[in-house]
DNA sequence: TAAGTTAGTTGGACTGTACAACTAAGTATG
DNA sequence: CATACTTAGTTGTACAGTCCAACTAACTTA
């Protein structure tokens, strides 16, 4: 195969990973697996985000790699993913020059309960932190994920794809709350997302404790939508 | 030098492109450049985002090599630069699997009239489109690129960056309405403006083709400022 | 000197949020 | 079985920001 001058440069190291979040014992999680013990990996034994090196045989594109990653170890096929950014730098792998494609997605708590890979392990996400150490530049882009969640859930649905498929509007609010880790206002919390034209309700009631309350399910085909304001404004 | 056996891995290649924006001529133009007619090279002679290889000896990390490249096409040195996204795909360049880190940056009017290198060119953006036809995936990328800029505009503070060290409020309102494509109401701009506390008046005044008009400046280390609504909703 | 242009202000109608009080319908407890 | 508790959802008032239109002020041009 013939190959022009310019592609002898050497080409740095392509990986791609993967910041799964769902919503566990109410809380924000992650999804992190362990890095293999062997002395000739890199930061062997530390917990760090899901990825590795693309497939050049075997996967099509950077999303159909990063839904590849994902099924491994959850066996989830089609959450919500979304692009996160890329890190690329001459030191962040101690084995040269490399870029990661990183991407986020979001897992309904049922989801997130199954059938998960044995290297694998959720953890709470608190204040943007998490507690192990994470290997390469991983806590970087773990906190880029968690920082772009929280302000994408400021002013859109995006909240909606940690739920079950039928929920009440309580239970959305509280899921709103748990990411952004602060309480919000029921009357307009309920005011917005009805103006939002993105979740209806079903005929369906459940039973709480308290009166039967109305179960709504996410309108299908729609995208996230995009709220005027922010919830709350500080003050 | 030991490698492991999974780095043998063949490497995707590995690029960096940039979208730069300028506003000209009263419109949104993007630069472009034009690639070696050598029949050798994919899409010869084809208009292409300013961009090329990562340069594993040269470039720190992938803000850096989007930075040289931004130079080398323009001589300037530090504008505002915001990573877009990646696209990767075994198919999107005709010499193999590669991915490309695409970055977007924002050039006031007198730097975009500076030096430009020989095989560059600016061109207007209308309505999403650009006239040349693009090589590699490079519309789907300028494309991306304005629907960004066109969004973080409806609710940031992006357009400052396009424009000169000190300008009027009128000025900036043209700005953001020459991005956006449509008209914005002077008023709430300007209660808008003036509360996000992202500009300070100057002592001087401006005396155009009537009284003379407050000159302001962006407020030093202001990151984009998140406004909460969005301008003339639809409808 | 008069007409035109543009910067900036003012006021009324309207919308959506913050906050708090309220009603209604279930559950838990004695 | 009666009472207290909990929670879903509503209502009402205050307030802030936008939309729209009319207005004033200061300069330029004919």
């Amino acid at each position: 195969m013939p190959e022009k001058p310019e592609l002898d440069f050497p080409r740095p190291l392509t990986t791609v990973d993967v910041v799964i979040f769902a919503i566990r014992s109410n809380a924000l999680q992650v999804l992190l697996v362990q890095r293999p013990r062997a002395e000739t990996e890199p930061f062997p034994g530390a917990w760090a985000l899901p990825g590795g090196f693309v497939d050049v045989a075997g996967d099509r594109d950077l999303e159909a790699c990063a839904a590849r990653k994902l099924k491994d170890k959850t066996g989830v096929v089609s959450p919500y993913l979304e692009q996160l950014g890329s890190w690329g730098s001459a030191t962040r792998d101690p084995r040269g020059w490399s870029a990661t494609h990183a991407y986020f997605a979001l897992l309904p708590e049922q989801a997130a309960g199954g059938a998960l890979a044995a290297d694998a392990q959720w953890f709470a996400v608190e204040g943007e932190k998490v507690r192990p150490n994470l290997a390469f530049d991983h806590a970087e882009i773990l906190q880029a994920a968690v920082q772009r969640l929280r302000s994408k859930v400021e002013y859109t649905s995006l909240p909606a794809y940690l739920m079950p498929p039928e929920f009440t509007l309580p239970e959305l609010q509280r899921t709103y709350e748990i990411v952004l880790d602060r309480p919000l206002e029921k009357s307009a919390f309920r005011t917005r997302m009805l103006a939002a034209d993105l979740i209806e309700p079903v005929a369906r009631m459940r039973k709480g404790p308290n009166r039967p309350a109305q179960l709504y399910r996410l309108k299908k085909a729609r995208a996230p939508v995009f709220f005027a304001r922010t919830f709350n404004p500080p003050g």
